[in-house]
DNA sequence: TTGAAAGCGCTAACAC
DNA sequence: GTGTTAGCGCTTTCAA
């Protein structure tokens, strides 16, 4: 390994010198600037980032940590984030919770020890624990849901987004639709669960809602039960796509028709949903666009822009009528 | 911040003693130990892992360049990763590559520069150029497609997926089969073209390929072309979801129906393809194995167990048998 | 403008 | 079994 030393000798300055250009600091005399870069070049000088790290006391990178990568809303809010660090010369830890408490808060410890300069978090709910982080200075933006403690969050409209489906569902004819949500101490199965219940009751239908894991296997489970239950529904409103995976496999199991037997409309604007057919209506929300603003709301708080007070931000959802949801 | 000088000062020990219980090295005295981790636990003493870093010569750290965390297929790659990395105490920085050439090298100079413990690359092709990681002793393997050098390898047996995707459509009945793959110097996207041309020719049909970009729009413009084209095709062979999205999107718009008016069998099994109606036959391949089979490969060399020489190794590709390619 | 030298916080010889 | 101490490779005062 050939480290500043051998390029300082090599370029005969002193490795002052040579940080100094490489890192394009102060003025260095640009006849010395030149026999250095070619001396760090000839020598196939590498910085050792490491080493930079612990002596500015800084990293360049973030850690992102959400429930799931295999989740297609946070594989693109993965991407925006990822996107808005590499242009600013940062690299991303990816860090998956699995919606598990621990696993969470071991790795926002990983994160404090590796001093990431800056996180972004989706928390598994309020009580996510960040002080550590705080403490030790380390900038934090939530993204998705909320986290107790005041930080800039970047989330979508969830709630008004359940409640103008449910309510397009409803005018649309369908009689009954229930929820298919979330685990209920997850904010965004809340918020959707309430968004929709807004709209039942302003109905004056009943309230037939399932919590249950944010996957194909909870969604199929909750459209299996909700079947079989003596309160059919003859519509769902269902809070994200992976439920809704399980669902439309219940739905075809039994061989139900979506837009025309049962009333579908599904959080999150999978790149398949226009592909079933009947299409699916969705209400879309900004995965990528959440992503690559949480990471320039990051941006700011590294540059020590931005205002004092934490920004809440809420990105909209829309809905998009397809076919699914029409009689 | 609290450090190992605080920790040893409250415990009344040295800090090679604080360093030794907290990483349970050698044999400590009992009731030192135990000091030492009260001493640590009231002061809320967190290691500073940039430090044991550069002093140990070494992160715990994975880097994985892949072309698209987008792409389902590396999704899954990458959650195999991830877990191999987590359940082994390391975590993995993600890297997007976009079949960018300069870009990957640009996260591999990176990669080296942070000194990660082991890299795992999907590269963009045979000459991606890892000798400076490879200098720097980081171990590399490889997945998905191959690289020039002399490297553990994980891949998927693409070729015979393809020809037997192929063969199943010709036997089938289908008469004209395309083949919709990825750029011409995409390991992945060639190796399926090849095993598709394999069974064409056995059979003694033209060879109707179209190289395009590895995305929906890139499907969905070869299919819009080869269904103008005077050679036009009665079924598809799609290299792998993405593309088939773009495909499927075409078809409806023309209305054609998958299963009767064409064939079609695509490479991956995407959660949504049995939601389609017909749902889609596929090519599966193990993606989330793959990703934990490559974590294994490089504990393996990290551990400096394992063979000398470099391991290739084939994952299967299965045909699942659905609606879309029969008649 | 340049160089000497003091650390960043930790681990691992080495000595006791 | 425990402590002292010399670095890991770099950046950054501080003097010259």
């Amino acid at each position: 390994m050939v480290k500043i030393g051998d390029v300082a000798a090599a370029a005969d300055v002193s490795v002052a010198t040579v940080s100094r250009t490489l890192n394009n600091n102060s003025t260095v005399d640009p006849a010395l600037a030149e026999r250095v870069r070619a001396a760090a070049e000839s020598l196939g000088y590498r910085p050792n980032a490491v080493a930079r790290n612990l002596r500015r006391r800084r990293t360049s990178v973030w850690a992102l940590v959400i429930t799931d990568i295999e989740n297609p809303f946070y594989t693109a809010v993965a991407r925006g984030v990822e996107d808005a660090a590499r242009s600013n010369g940062y690299s991303v830890l990816l860090c998956n919770s699995d919606e598990d408490q621990e696993r969470e808060a071991r790795y926002l410890q990983v994160a404090a020890g590796e001093h990431v300069a800056g996180l972004i978090l989706a928390p598994r709910n309020a009580s996510t624990d960040v002080s550590e982080l705080r403490a030790a200075g380390i900038p934090v933006v939530v993204v998705d849901r909320s986290c107790g403690a005041e930080l800039d969050t970047v989330r979508t409209k969830s709630s008004e987004g359940a409640r103008i489906a449910t309510e397009h569902l409803l005018a649309e004819g369908w009689r009954r639709p229930a929820c298919i949500t979330g685990p209920a101490d997850a904010e965004t199965a809340e918020a959707r669960h309430a968004g929709s219940v807004l709209a039942v009751d302003a109905h004056g239908t009943d309230d037939l809602t399932r919590h249950v894991s944010y996957d194909s296997e909870g969604g199929r489970a909750a459209a299996a039960d909700l079947l079989d239950s003596d309160a059919r529904p003859d519509a769902f409103f269902v809070a994200n796509s992976m439920l809704a995976l399980g669902v439309l496999g219940e739905l075809r199991r039994r061989a139900l028709r979506v837009g025309s037997d049962v009333g579908l409309v599904m959080f999150d604007d999978a790149p398949w949903a226009r592909l079933l057919d009947p299409a699916i209506s969705v209400v879309s929300q900004s995965a990528y666009e959440m992503g690559g603003r949480a990471g320039e709301l990051l941006l700011d708080r590294l540059s020590g822009s931005g205002p004092a007070e934490p920004r809440n931000e809420y990105l909209p959802a829309t809905l998009i009528v397809r076919e699914s949801s029409r009689r």
